[in-house]
DNA sequence: GCAGATCACTTGTCCGAACAAGTCGATGAC
DNA sequence: GTCATCGACTTGTTCGGACAAGTGATCTGC
């Protein structure tokens, strides 16, 4: 089912994980591995390549692979719904809808959903918790066009996501994301139950849909404390960028 | 100079930035891009990729590439290094130690670095600065054989990196950044200049060499409203992961 | 008019080959 | 003993080809 550099690549991370190849030690060459796995060398480059951009492996030319580390980033899947990370973690997951209307985009939903300013728009807040406790609060602007369908699910939905492609196929495919501290505000805190002024980890993000499409942007406000972000990077491959000021 | 398939991609990600292709278009077809570059249609791809990686473009089995945005992640030198992402900003950077000690490593430190406990490790604590203002807090550990040269640079000095590689050539190649949010403690806010209890944005950093060996991890705390970090992601490459809890 | 089948086109996967460029240990000169 | 040179080895780059798989517009039959 899977393309063959994508088993190898599950393959290699299996073997890291389980200590195979240790940290700090090194990766078999091209060579080797194109023959343990019966490929030719380019197949093995592009398994190769994946563990490199996940930041487990480090890679010169000259010298062989190096074993920087385990345990890493998992599935788009897993960072785009809170409650499939949830899970995937040992966690449960909750969702509850605060407040949710329709109303015209202003100038900002316009230039980060690519349409015209006073089309209307879906506004929700939701208040998200872990194994209980609320952890985030999440305000969701949704395309016209989808709106009709997020109406549509129950107002405690588990997995907004998962939910979606369940109703009408959609999938989410491409995301980004700007991401700062914050103080909470009154709402915030309210919603959270914390004291106004906490720190919050604010996650700004913008998402469209496979054919480049945006179905929504949203504020995501995180409980310090209570979850965090890792991103891997190095030379000829960073995904993280710094910004200054608001943006 | 370059390898032909960066240039390819420089070309792109220009053309992308001038709005040869806009935002939402459609890019040309890997056949056309080979034959305007002069280049066989796997070096066109292997450009594309890099593309692909900083969420500049949209890719699908079978459709056209779809251009998502412009402006995206500079190079590694410029996230590893304060001073280097600020010039390139047209920003002017400072850095001013506060303290500096040599001490033994506890357990935290030798497992981030890779070294037994007890082992002398070199502790810094320096206030960066933008334009005047001071918006970041460094505490640095650096492993032992890096510390002779960190003691030798001068207090006041504008770019760590750029001084090390000046000074004995270190090369900052891999890192693992750890996001997330806290409050200001009383040390935090005394040398920030701001009040105790005000949102910081942390990354807690771990550096390579090119060949995997550590040299140093880092607490950085950023003061709210001056710097935002920006990371896009997609299915089938997604460098940003969610961890809960402290870890 | 509409739904389904068809088909040209585009991207994804994989192969095998060749050469360039860099690393690292061994060898040898001083 | 130290340092420069050398050479085997490894990764980086690029080519050209072939086929698989998915998309989207067109065409066809009802």
């Amino acid at each position: 089912m899977a393309a063959r550099h994508e088993e190898i690549a599950d393959a290699l991370r299996q073997a890291i994980d389980l200590g195979e190849y240790p940290v700090g030690g090194m990766l078999p060459t091209e060579t080797e591995l194109s023959a343990r796995y019966a490929v030719s060398r380019g197949t093995v480059r592009q398994a190769v390549a994946a563990l490199t951009a996940e930041g487990r492996i480090g890679s010169r030319q000259g010298a062989r692979r190096v074993v920087l580390g385990s345990r890493r980033s998992q599935s788009f899947a897993e960072l785009r719904s809170f409650a499939q990370w949830a899970k995937a973690m040992g966690h449960t997951a909750t969702g509850r809808v605060i407040h949710q209307f329709r109303r015209p985009a202003n100038v900002e939903d316009a230039q980060r959903l690519q349409i015209s300013p006073g089309e209307e728009v879906l506004q929700v807040l939701r208040v998200r918790g872990l194994d209980g406790d609320p952890v985030l609060l999440e305000r969701n602007v949704y395309a016209q066009w989808m709106a009709d369908a997020v109406e549509r699910l129950p107002a405690e939905c588990e997995s907004v996501v998962q939910a979606l492609y369940d109703d009408i196929g959609m999938i989410f495919a491409y995301g980004e994301h700007v991401i700062d501290a914050v103080a909470a505000g009154a709402e915030d805190a309210r919603l959270l139950d914390i004291r106004r002024g906490s720190p919050l980890l604010r996650i700004r993000r913008m998402t469209t849909t496979p054919a480049g499409r945006p179905i929504e942007w949203s504020d995501d406000r995180y409980v310090s404390g209570t979850v965090s972000f890792a991103v891997a990077n190095s030379i000829g491959s960073n995904p993280l960028a710094r910004q200054s000021g608001q943006n």
